[in-house]
DNA sequence: TTCGGTGCAAAAGATTTGCATATGT
DNA sequence: ACATATGCAAATCTTTTGCACCGAA
C-alpha cells in the first residue's frame, strides 16, 4: 500500500472509533502497524520520535490510554511488570519465551470453555480473561540445551 | 494459636527459606497470615505499621521481593496494574469482580492440561503461567441486577 | 471561530539506591 | 566481632496534570 493510501487508512480508522483524526494520533496508530507487537510507552515514544521528532511523551501517553478507552488498543501487565500496549485485534492469549522474550499468540476454544464453566460454578458472570503461558520457545531450547 | 508459638512458627518458616530471621520480616509474614489475601506493598506497609511503627518504607519492598526469590510470596500483575503479593501456597489462579475487587482463587485441571498442549504445539517448553478471570460475582449480582 | 489536542515543565506515585547505623548469629 | 539488615533521605522511573498555545472541523 502506498503511503497516501496508509495514511487514509489510518485515519479512517480513528474516525470509524470515534476519534479525531490527528499527525499524531496517526503515527501513533502508524507505529502500532509498523513495529508490531506488543510495546511500552517508551517503545512507542522511541519509535515514533524517529518520524515526528516535534511528539511529546505526554502525547503517546495520553494517546495510549485513548486507543485504549476506544477499542482501538489493549494494554498488558505482564510478569516483568511493564505496561504494553498492542494493537486490538482478534481475542487471543500470549505465550512468553522468558529466555529472549518472544511473544506468542494463541486462542483455544477448549480453555475458553473450561473457564467459563469455573466461573460459574464460583457465582460469576464471566465478562474477560487473561491467560498466560510462560516458558522456553523453540529457539532457545535449540541453541542453549541446558 | 498463642503469641509466642505462632512467632516460633514465622521464624522457623523464613529459617527454612534460608532468610535470616529478624522482627521485621516476621512481622511482615505475620501481616501476610492475618491480613491475607492480594495485598499491595502501601496495604502491608500500613498494616504492619500499626504493630511495629519503626518499620521503613524500603524494608518492605526489599523484604516482599526477597520473598519473592525464596519463593515465599508471589508476585502479581492484575488488570489494574497495581503490584500485589501473597503469600506462596499451593498453585492456583485468580478469578476478580471487577466491580467490587474481591479475588477468588480457583485450579483446573482440564485447563492445565490444555495450555500444556498449546505451549507444545507452539514449541515451547511451559514452564508456569497464569490465568485470570473477570468479571461479576454473586454478590455484585445480587445487589445490583443491571 | 471554537473546542479539543498538544507540548512543556512540573507534579505525583511507586520503587530503588546510597550510606551510616543497628542487629542477628 | 562480622556480615547482613534496616531506616532515612535522596534518586529513579513511569505516568499524570496544569496551562498556554496550536490546529482540525
Amino acid at each position: 500500500m502506498e503511503y497516501e493510501a496508509h495514511q487514509k487508512a489510518l485515519a479512517s480508522y480513528l474516525e470509524s472509533h470515534n476519534l479525531k483524526r490527528t499527525k499524531q494520533r496517526e503515527e501513533i496508530l502508524r507505529a502500532f502497524v509498523d513495529a508490531g507487537g506488543h510495546l511500552t510507552g517508551e517503545d512507542l515514544y522511541q519509535f515514533i520520535r524517529k518520524r515526528a521528532p516535534r511528539i511529546g511523551y505526554t502525547t503517546v501517553y495520553r494517546t495510549l490510554k485513548l486507543f485504549v478507552e476506544a477499542g482501538l488498543a489493549e494494554e498488558h501487565h505482564f510478569d516483568d511488570g511493564v505496561t504494553r500496549y498492542e494493537i486490538e485485534h482478534k481475542h487471543h492469549d500470549h505465550l512468553l519465551c522468558i529466555f529472549c522474550g518472544k511473544i506468542l499468540e494463541f486462542e483455544s476454544s477448549e480453555i475458553e470453555e473450561a473457564q467459563k464453566i469455573v466461573a460459574e460454578e464460583l457465582g460469576f458472570t464471566l465478562l474477560r480473561h487473561r491467560h498466560e503461558l510462560y516458558g522456553r520457545c523453540a529457539d532457545c531450547s535449540a541453541s542453549k540445551q541446558s
